[in-house]
DNA sequence: TAGATTGTTAATCGATTAACAATC
DNA sequence: TAGATTGTTAATCGATTAACAATC
């Protein structure tokens, strides 16, 4: 049995317990529960750790370690059984309760997230569109009208959204987080290319996408400075 | 000066050098250099570690380490020059070299990718879109023409490629992973769902929009057992 | 039982932070 | 000079890995 480790002031942290599970294991936790659906499609019932680590791309220690801070829900000598993995992933990542999730900004980005099937295959529907444009405000897009930003408060209490998806303007993205935070959501998934902040009981993550280009442009660089090392060598 | 680490086998590393830049401080670069050019829009000349630190929400102590890893560009009492640190974070991050991106898969979200004015305005233009869709190819997207993936060795050799953003439906990530390394290119921006493998002389790093919420999703529930928490120590 | 694989430990590695001497 | 701020050190923190006892 795991000995609880951040033990906060509530008392002790059971093994599956949210708060027991470090940052980087969440991340890792949704790519093995993906990796796990594909097996299960195919009917494949057991898999090592080995096996799942390696179609998840890590090592099979860290898997097995990641996995742990679920429970021990493993058998020595033959592996996990997909169904049990997949049921205490989902559950630890909080899928198996509904969520409902606001987009932000219907413009260029805006409208292919809302049409984006990954969301919903993996257990996520968005459940309201919003804009402060008027030309957007009341079209249709995939069969969701898109609200007035306005009536953000509405809508957030309608459907009981704690989830906004914010891809706006940069100039306007501090602005429409506040609201939001106003309005009672608590996390916040931000495309826009500007630091936003959030106060402390809010969760922010955020896709840069140009920094991601730029990351790999850094790489570029390096493997040419490395070519280069290499004939300079010869 | 900064003691060289990681030196290698070809010798010694200086400042700069992208070999000594750790990979979590590239990632920050690319915010630093974000907010330092709205700084420079705002015609503002000088910036302190704290100042940029705030507006880019880290520490100021991490700031100045990042930054430590390109040289000595800082002035102490006064600050950096923000014209100095935005060359000197150009050039680390390899931007003053034009650098051909393709995109690849025009579905979706590969058209709203394709659209992007982030890209260009942070020193990326997409210079071929190709698809292996019928029904795509030949068709104009933003001036333009969606290519046959069919010909990919000719267009990466056309614009010198050597990054690719992979925006195809996850079963057919793989080949076309595959296909885009045979062709030359040696880094790779996946927004499939899927893990893809790829050889060590090409980085590929992933966007998984799902795996976002899940996350996010995990924090929600961890707040929820937090409250409870609380409601039941009253 | 023999073989296989988990769960956990301890070592290592890398990233972050606070503190402060150096110096503008 | 006095005040401010950098660049760097050393401590801390968190994440990863290898190894292996436990056990199916």
């Amino acid at each position: 049995m795991t000995a609880p480790r951040d033990a906060r002031s509530a008392g002790d942290c059971r093994p599956g317990d949210a708060r027991s599970v470090p940052e980087a294991t969440v991340a890792r936790l949704a790519t093995y529960l993906r990796v796990l659906s594909t097996l299960a499609d195919r009917s494949i019932t057991t898999v090592s750790s080995e096996e799942l680590a390696t179609a998840a791309g890590v090592n099979s220690a860290l898997l097995r370690k990641d996995l742990s801070f679920l429970g021990s829900y493993g058998i020595r000598g033959v592996g996990y059984e997909v169904g049990t993995l997949i049921e205490h992933i989902s559950r630890t990542l909080g899928l198996t309760v509904h969520r409902a999730v606001a987009l932000i900004g219907v413009g260029n980005l805006g409208q292919a997230l809302a049409g984006y099937a990954g969301f919903a295959s993996r257990g996520f529907r968005i459940a309201a569109l919003v804009d402060a444009d008027a030309g957007r405000i009341g079209s249709t897009i995939r069969g969701l009208t898109v609200r007035d930003i306005r009536d953000l408060d509405a809508i957030v209490a309608e459907h009981g959204i704690t989830i906004a998806v914010l891809a706006v303007p940069a100039a306007a993205a501090q602005e429409v987080c506040n609201r939001l935070v106003r309005a009672g959501v608590t996390s916040i998934l931000n495309f826009a290319p500007v630091v936003v902040s959030v106060p402390p009981h809010v969760d922010l993550r955020k896709v840069d996408l140009a920094a991601e280009l730029q990351i790999l442009s850094f790489h570029e660089t390096r493997k040419a400075a490395a070519a280069l090392t290499e004939v300079a060598q010869a």
